[in-house]
RNA sequence: GGCGCUAUCGUCUAGUGGUCCAGGACGCUUGGUUCUCAUCCAAGAAAUCGCGGGUUCGAGUCCCGCUAGCGCUACCA
């Protein structure tokens, strides 16, 4: 089983092309001998991005996902290729092609068009005025191929274009959809070879993947169109076609267009920055379209290369969820062990000017050594997080001590709250702390504060809240335990007590 | 216009003639755990299986037609 993902390098790695090369990659993983091949399609000199395969394939490298054959990223992040079939990139393959389409040209399968752009273009309009189908009106294919040769040796610019059989059908087994067929006598004679030798992608993917042995070319269902030229050229050549499963798109969430950029972020690389797992990224990925056809939901990569069966993909587009992709990431979050989770903590909180080479960046004073403490925070913040972008809203009160604001104090005491009822509680609560020494556990302080509710008929919330609060600064945050136990005494009792001052 | 692809809860899906008055998940609602948030647990609302014919004792499941959506119709991929 050889599977070829094969991009043209004209951007970033798109979500959609992404789920294609999971599926490359899924497919190549589950077969025994399974080979995944990284070939460029930089064909349209026009549309290249420099730097964009590189890109491309640190997105894929992210996710997990490198070519055991292809076009690479070597140590030092530059191109590279290994395999026997190269070279992988399709613009250092012009002689292939060249010589190919010249074989096409000699066996009668295609001729030299000398037609310009401008009669081209004229055709066509005259086609559209008068309702026809736009194509092209073969008046070169009549040429002989004396008159072919002599102006091509004078010099006239031409296209080579595949001469398309007058009738016929083309009937081909899709893995995803069955059976497509197709009326040969509709088709156009479209073109192999431009004019700046360089070749269209119908003539480079297909003399490619003969030429690399490639069994299964996975790719959009915008490519059903041209599924009957491919067999046809196929058949000129007088080769054996791969077998072939057309993906169905990604969509927005309007059910009807392409997930675009105007929906969110589509491009891989964002998804790393948001703070997403690959994993969680590549199983919501898997399950679009995809599934194992029990209610398993989550998989490590190994479980769904083992799983995944192209034949169970479905026909239909999907729409993406982000609602899912949050619960997912979640749920992979939540199951990272505890020093994992932490280390993706750090870089955050760098960013977020909270440490600095590795130290606090603000004063506060530590229960415990630095690394206690930190693996404590994570602890308590774990199963809140949904992605990494969330850091430094949901740990910023670890790291730095609240400012004492006015809206502190209002978030401690709400302005229609008994003032001075909540006041003394307070500060009662503060006594009652303070009294605590050596027990400064979770178990401990419950247990001291648990009884001073008691004896005086308090509610729990009534008397947590505004020490929870006051040691955060923030409606939502772990409890007022947690946060007692992982701050420590000495730090609680400095934040609690700075309340008191103002108050 | 021509050709092609597709069609089950809001969304992702299970379902290959009877065990489906359609199952799971996300989201949503409610309740429980609980000091807030989150987690976790429980329950609930949510699909006349796009529509219409047919085949069959019986159809989401097979066949035909229709409709709608999308794609392709370049010297782009």
């Amino acid at each position: 089983m050889r599977v070829r993902y094969a991009p043209s390098p004209t951007g970033e790695l798109h979500l959609g092309s992404l789920r294609t090369v999971i599926f490359d990659w899924l497919t190549a993983r589950g077969a025994q001998d399974g080979v995944f091949i990284v070939r460029i399609e930089d064909t349209d000199q026009s549309r290249l991005v420099p730097g964009a395969t590189e890109r491309l394939l640190e997105a894929m490298r992210w996710m997990g996902i490198t070519p055991d054959e292809g076009v690479y990223l070597d140590e030092n992040g530059k191109l590279a290729e290994k395999g026997e079939y190269g070279p992988y990139i399709q613009s250092q393959r012009l002689s292939i092609y060249r010589e190919q389409a010249d074989r096409l040209v000699e066996d009668g399968h295609a001729y030299r068009c000398f037609c310009t752009p401008e009669r081209l273009e004229q055709m066509r309009a005259e086609q559209q005025a008068n309702h026809l189908p736009p194509r092209y009106d073969r008046q070169c294919r009549s040429l002989t191929r004396e008159e072919s040769d002599r102006r091509a040796a004078a010099g006239e610019p031409y296209v080579i274009r595949h001469a398309i059989p007058d009738s016929g059908e083309v009937r081909f087994v899709d893995l995803i959809r069955g059976e497509i067929t197709f009326q040969v006598a509709i088709l156009d004679d479209y073109v192999l070879l431009k004019s700046d030798g360089f070749p269209t992608y119908q003539l480079a993917s297909v003399v490619d993947d003969h030429f690399m042995k490639i069994s299964c070319v996975l790719r959009g269902e915008e490519w059903i169109p041209s599924l009957p030229k491919n067999i046809l050229l196929y058949q000129a050549f007088g080769w054996d076609p791969p077998a072939f499963a057309h993906v169905p798109v990604i969509l927005g969430p309007d059910g009807k267009h392409k997930l675009s950029k105007r929906d969110g972020d589509v491009a891989v690389l964002d998804y790393q920055e948001k703070g997403y797992l690959p994993e969680a990224l590549c199983n919501v990925l898997a399950f679009l379209g995809w599934s194992p056809g029990t209610e398993e939901e989550f998989f490590s990569r190994e479980e769904l290369a083992d799983r995944f069966r192209l034949e169970k993909v479905q026909k239909s587009p999907a729409v993406f969820s982000f609602e899912r992709l949050d619960f997912v990431n979640g749920w992979y979050i939540r199951h990272l062990p505890i020093t994992k989770f932490l280390e993706y903590l750090y870089p955050r909180w760098e960013k977020a000017e909270l440490m600095e080479a590795g130290k606090l960046a603000h004063e506060i004073i530590l229960p415990d050594n630095l690394d206690r403490y930190l693996m404590a925070v994570a602890g308590a913040v774990q199963e809140r997080m949904k992605h990494f972008d969330e850091t430094e809203a949901l740990t910023h009160f670890f790291l730095r001590r609240p400012e004492v604001t006015p809206e502190l104090v209002e978030l401690i005491i709400p302005k229609k709250s008994d003032r001075a009822e909540i006041l003394t509680m307070y500060a009662q609560t503060v006594e009652v702390l303070q009294n605590i020494g050596k027990n400064w556990t979770t178990e401990g302080l419950e247990e001291a504060v648990y009884a001073y509710i008691e004896e005086n008929g308090y509610k729990k919330g009534e008397v947590l809240w505004p020490i929870r609060a006051a040691l955060t600064g923030e409606p939502a945050s772990p409890g007022a335990f947690e946060m007692l136990s992982v701050l420590g005494r000495e730090e609680s009792l400095v934040r609690l007590q700075s309340v008191l001052e103002v108050i």
